[in-house]
DNA sequence: CCCACATGTAGTAACTTTACCCAAATGTAG
DNA sequence: CTACATTTGGGTAAAGTTACTACATGTGGG
């Protein structure tokens, strides 16, 4: 079953310096072109990087392959898996078209790590805090705030009280009123925002469960009951966060997806009424 | 640069029942155990299906590959894009684990469908609208409110004045007050509610232009100036949409690349300076 | 100046492909 | 309905590629 990502572009690249003189050259020639790379025979490959065929196949085996078209495979594995694009960062003289996929890719490479770096165990432990809470709250402030109110819609439909609070003082206030049985969730990409940990502290004395979306290791982090967290490096300080939110935002589609099924049949009964509840406002799909 | 993705596995899956004995032989060995097949030789194969070499030569043919070789490959690809979850839905006995994997996969597979949909052109045009507004609004309800509150938060850090708004009173309020160089952005999964079709139609009907992030084909994607269009298939009627609001905040996320990107160099440094003055509400990055 | 490491040459082994042939199935004419 | 022709499916074996191994040669550091 594991998918065990190799990524082997991405070791290739790490690996470039520690590389002596030719092996470098094969390596720059399958970097400046790796879909190219996997059609090569190893004598073009070799032509290609104007060095000889052993040194390719030492090359090959030095990536811990039984050989060349062992290699080939992994490379090819390794393309598809959209590889070449991550880490490319974004440059100021991109066309719309450049940058547009690179914001893409770069957005799925970082799911994909979110995905291998989620731990189910975790998950389940935060699903079955929610589907037994009395009450969930989800707290985000500034540019999480958006996720916590999209969090608050897709629970919204499972009929426990939910609410979102993107306002320290509210957030402070439900943490010092909350009790056992309460969830709170908290949304925070560097968790290291002062007032929530201590919002989070609050909670905890109060005994509820606080549940947090965050860096693991971060402060916010060693405080929480349960830590769902991923470490999506982006280029926090010029740009704006832009992963890590979709990230958050996929972990709560996990959650409410995990709630859902938890219930069980009867309740996807229930949503579906949400949602027919919702087919009067809208024109009839496309008759053409 | 194109990724079509081939999708052999499928493919073969597919033809299955249009192939002759033999043939049938080597697509079942194959699909037996895809992965083994990508390290097996010619031969190997040939004798875990029981037939000749070039029997399996000519299968590798049918499938439009030159060779053994490059059928080969195309199948380690084809494995590793995670086809195997790809389109595979979520069900009720999902172990943790499955449906975290499977929500994750099903949101980078929409995005990459998203992004080859996504017309460069468009995006450009939105681009351009948006350097050019007096006054940025974004429209989400329901579902899409969360996303247009993230665009209000990114497009806050521009310094042009823009707003969100996810209730239709105060949507249309805004939409009969605009006029020229007014850009609103109105974010719709359906683009079937009909309050924001008429919305949209008074803001056009005052000059104002209106971007549209929603279903293409769509009522509401007829009456835009611009429309980002994606289609992604989900399954909106038991389940609450997931992928697209996902693929909505990509999008947002694109547009504000592209005007960081498009206001130079100059503009890049006053987004450090946002960045620094919150600097102070955090505790120091982990230190040990 | 020598040793060790890096790299290339040439030959061999493995793998893939082509060319050819046989067998079975289907079609056709007597 | 039989007998011959034609097409289709599939295997054998040899030719052609491709990859690997053993060895030779060069080159930089001690």
């Amino acid at each position: 079953m594991s998918a065990k990502h190799d990524n082997l572009l991405e070791e290739i690249q790490n690996r470039l310096e520690n590389l002596n003189k030719s092996e470098r050259k094969v390596a720059e020639a399958i970097l400046r072109d790796p879909s190219a790379a996997t059609r090569y025979s190893i004598a073009a490959l070799a032509r290609t990087a104007d060095v000889s065929e052993p040194t390719v196949n030492r090359f090959c085996r030095g990536f811990s392959a039984s050989g060349f078209p062992d290699f080939k495979i992994r490379l090819a594995q390794s393309i598809a898996t959209g590889t070449p694009y991550v880490g490319q960062n974004i440059k100021p003289d991109d066309s719309v078209e450049e940058f547009a996929d690179k914001v893409m890719l770069t957005t799925m490479a970082n799911l994909d790590k979110a995905r291998q770096a989620l731990n189910p165990k975790d998950l389940a432990t935060a699903i079955d805090y929610l589907i037994q809470a009395k009450q969930i709250n989800f707290f985000g402030m500034g540019g999480s705030a958006p996720v916590a109110l999209d969090a608050q819609h897709k629970f919204f439909r499972f009929n426990i009280p939910v609410m979102h609070y993107d306002d320290a003082l509210m957030q402070r206030m439900v943490a010092a009123g909350s009790s056992t049985g309460d969830v709170i969730v908290i949304i925070s990409y560097t968790g290291r925002t002062k007032e929530m940990i201590e919002i989070a502290q609050d909670a905890l004395a109060n005994d509820a469960t606080v549940i947090g979306i965050t860096t693991p290791g971060s402060p916010l982090a060693e405080v929480c009951t349960v830590v769902l967290g991923v470490t999506a490096a982006e280029d926090t300080e010029v740009y704006m966060p832009m992963s890590s939110r979709i990230i958050h935002l996929a972990v709560i589609d996990i959650l409410a997806t995990g709630v859902t099924l938890k219930r069980g049949e009867g309740f996807r009964n229930h949503l579906k009424k949400i949602k027919d509840s919702l087919k009067a406002t809208r024109l009839p799909p496309a008759s053409s």
